[in-house]
RNA sequence: GGCUCUAUCGUCUAACGGUUAGGACGCCAGGUUUUCAUCCUGGUAAUCGGGGUUCGAUUCCCCGUAGAGUCACCA
């Protein structure tokens, strides 16, 4: 097998961050689009770190990257953590002369020229243009002699041919944009590192990509991408527009500082890595089929980038904690008891009855009950699972039915159910009810079952009784249906 | 403001120009062995407005309206 993206014809597609901070939801979701299509046909993913402006980038940020894409199991074939790769270094930083290389090619074609211009003077003319209400271009204010680039200077691009531009895109369809976008952009800045607009094309180019999936704020500028396209003779891409990810008020498309959560904060409110893919698959894509859980292995073999949404979406955050709560449940009962366990806070862990053998029988029960780790933390601290692992206190008048006169009339039922149990198969939920279930019938079910659920939970909204008297195991479910008794006789 | 893009239930979305406009989440109601949760069944709810084109528009075109994006030595 070719691994060479550049010597293939096959598709390669990238996910290209700046290394600014944490990557929220929006960030991934294009990465996981970028990254199906790539798999969906056995093509090469690519992991590019866009560090050109050293002013914006916060440090660990990379890591921070790569560890998120890696909860989510978005692997890919290069990256900064690349040793070698077909095209060099995967870190902007390090592809300089690559840069200098192209912007010379276009020097000697007279496509680019040195800004002779200080910022100051460049604000000037934007100040001008904007008091006679009109848009300003640089290239009103082109330099008639171009003197040699030592760079010092911004590189600017002579644009070759000033039109209206047309393309088309895998989702929007045909799109296009007229003269007035396209400008003598800067390419290389003056302390030496490329533009976004110069670079990411180049490095496209050098590594193969076949398609550039992002966000739609990059529309705008496409033209001016498709100039310099057009200056250095390359191919285009395929454009691959994504649909907005909006804010939860539909105001203004989801961004860091609109309090977007960091990506690995989900992970920590124990968002499984299988419901976050499927829910953020479905966000501006569809298989146009009523299948809504999706493994990996389905996605990269259902995906199509031609079933692509154009309209932004709000997150439906309901909708994520149901997915969360559908791949929890079908965890084997061995990762259930890990995936608890991480979340079960050490003053629950530390109650007197705490055991794994009861915290593994109540592990169902746990998580039939919540969404996300975070709620078990929240239900745990709020004493809430304080029954499964300490006697329970609670006020004694709580034991009577409701069909009952007094409270002594529960006493003889909870008598005959302790004597049942005495005798009873404790193997399972099920052999506990097989046992109960007759006498339940003869006295009434409400009549047995609700004083026996609250001698064993303390509580008048808990699991039921063959359940927890499962979990409490035999002594304990014995000692207190006594303890219930010996309340009630006072 | 100029340019560009977008528009189906509250939300995510489906529907070769012909469907009782479908599904999921949420919500409501009922049911499954007492309460809670789960689960099951049912219900609620949408084509932004106005013009065209057409025998027939959610679908195609135009004009509004609303929202988004963009106009950097940021990406």
């Amino acid at each position: 097998m070719n691994n060479n993206p550049t010597e293939t014809n096959k598709v390669v597609t990238r996910f290209a961050p700046s290394p600014t901070g944490f990557m929220h939801i929006g960030g991934v979701r294009t990465a996981l689009f970028a990254y199906l299509h790539a798999r969906k046909h056995n093509g090469t993913f690519i992991l590019r770190i866009e560090d050109t402006d050293k002013s914006r980038e916060v440090e660990g940020s990379i890591e921070h990257i790569q560890e998120s894409l890696r909860w989510l199991g978005l692997e890919w074939d290069y990256g900064p953590d690349s040793a070698e790769t077909p095209f060099g270094s995967c870190i902007q930083s390090k592809r300089l002369d690559t840069y200098l290389h192209y912007a010379h090619q276009l020097i000697e074609k007279g496509l680019a020229y040195p800004d002779p211009y200080t910022p100051e003077e460049v604000e000037v003319f934007r100040n001008q243009a904007a008091a006679e209400k009109r848009p300003f271009l640089f290239r009103d204010h082109r330099p008639t002699t171009t003197e040699t680039w030592d760079g010092t200077k911004p590189l600017r691009l002579k644009v070759p041919e000033i039109k209206r531009y047309t393309w088309n895109d895998v989702v929007r369809g045909e799109l296009s944009a007229g003269e007035e976008m396209l400008d003598d952009i800067i390419l290389i800045k003056s302390d030496g590192y490329p533009t976004y607009n110069f670079a990411h094309i180049i490095d496209d180019h050098e590594m193969g990509v076949t398609h550039i999936m992002r966000a739609d704020e990059f529309i705008a500028s496409t033209p001016k991408f498709l100039s310099i396209y057009d200056a250095l003779g390359f191919k285009r891409p395929e454009f691959v527009t994504l649909p907005p990810i909006l804010r939860d008020d539909k105001t203004k498309k989801l961004g860091k500082r609109d309090g977007a959560k960091d990506i690995l904060e989900y992970k920590a409110e124990g968002y499984l890595r299988e419901a976050m893919v499927n829910f953020l698959a479905l966000t501006g894509w569809n298989p146009g089929t009523e299948q809504e859980l999706f493994t990996k292995e389905d996605l990269i073999a259902t995906f199509d980038i031609a079933k692509i949404q154009r309209a932004g979406a709000l997150l439906n955050e309901d909708k994520l904690l149901w997915m969360n709560k559908q791949y929890l449940n079908n965890l084997s009962q061995e990762d259930k008891l890990v995936y608890v366990t991480n979340f079960l806070p050490e003053e629950t862990r530390s109650l007197p009855q705490f055991s794994t053998d009861r915290l593994t029988r109540s592990i169902t029960t746990i998580t039939e009950r919540i969404s996300t780790g975070k709620e078990i933390r929240d239900v745990a601290e709020a004493g809430e699972y304080d029954f499964l692992f300490n006697s329970p206190s609670y006020d004694t008048s709580i034991l009577k039915w409701k069909n009952d006169e007094s409270i002594q009339a529960v006493l003889p039922r909870l008598a005959e159910a302790h004597k049942i149990l005495l005798e009873a198969d404790f193997s399972s939920s099920e052999t506990i009810k097989e046992a109960l279930w007759p006498l339940a019938e003869t006295l009434g079910k409400g009549e047995l079952l609700w004083p026996l659920r609250v001698a064993l939970s303390g509580q008048e909204r808990s699991p039921d009784p063959f359940t927890l008297a499962y979990i409490l195991g035999p002594d304990e479910t014995l000692a207190r249906i006594k303890t219930a008794c010996d309340k009630i006789k006072g």
